[in-house]
DNA sequence: CGTCTTTGACCAGCGC
DNA sequence: GCGCTGGTCAAAGACG
């Protein structure tokens, strides 16, 4: 499934002041983008798991009818949807990745003092979750792991594009 | 009033 | 089969 990367890695509004406390500041989206070139950032991107599957789960996840045996807490199978596990070095659990999140569960893990909390995206349309957990060995990293591909634009990115975008169009005029 | 978080309960997978 | 664990639901409350 090459060539699958989640939209969410193309987010330039990831540069927003909200990303990170002003304290903090030590995400480092940059290197992050392109892990494996940044040799610091060795541990700081990794792939958990992926899937070969998109488009078909895609569609199972739309007709999302199955709900007779999906009752609470159902767990369905094992994901074979794409995941993505990434660490943070981040005072804030929280990154602002120019989507909205809707917190709907929060677990306290074995092996770790921290909680994990989960969260799905609002959009209707859009299945993707992801997982925030704070690593108990070193307070400071943040791993959020996403699973699933946003099947719709990015709304902080399109709020940030839209204005650049009517002002290169009026510009080309010329 | 709409949206989001919190939180306890529920459920299924897995190891023993 | 049983207990542990992780993932999800949904009611209630908080907040703007």
């Amino acid at each position: 499934m090459e060539g699958q990367i989640p939209p969410f890695l193309f987010t330039p509004s990831l540069t927003s002041s909200s990303l990170h406390p002003p304290l903090d500041p030590e995400i480092d989206w940059v290197s992050l983008l392109s892990a494996g070139q940044a040799g610091h950032m060795t541990e700081n991107m990794l792939m958990m798991e992926s899937s070969s599957t998109v488009s078909e789960n895609a569609s199972l996840e739309e007709k999302g009818n199955n709900k007779a045996d999906k009752r609470r807490g159902g767990r369905m199978k094992r994901a074979t949807r794409p995941r993505f596990a990434f660490q943070t070095r981040s005072a804030d659990d929280i990154l602002d990745d120019g989507y909205r999140w809707r917190k709907y569960g929060q677990k306290a893990v074995k092996n770790s003092i921290y909680p994990r909390s989960y969260y799905r995206c609002t959009h209707h349309t859009c299945n993707v979750k992801k997982q925030v957990q704070r690593l108990s060995k070193d307070t400071s990293i943040v791993v959020t792991t996403y699973e699933g591909i946003h099947n719709h634009p990015c709304e902080k990115l399109m709020e940030t594009l839209t204005p650049l975008l009517k002002q290169m169009q009026f510009l080309s005029r010329f």
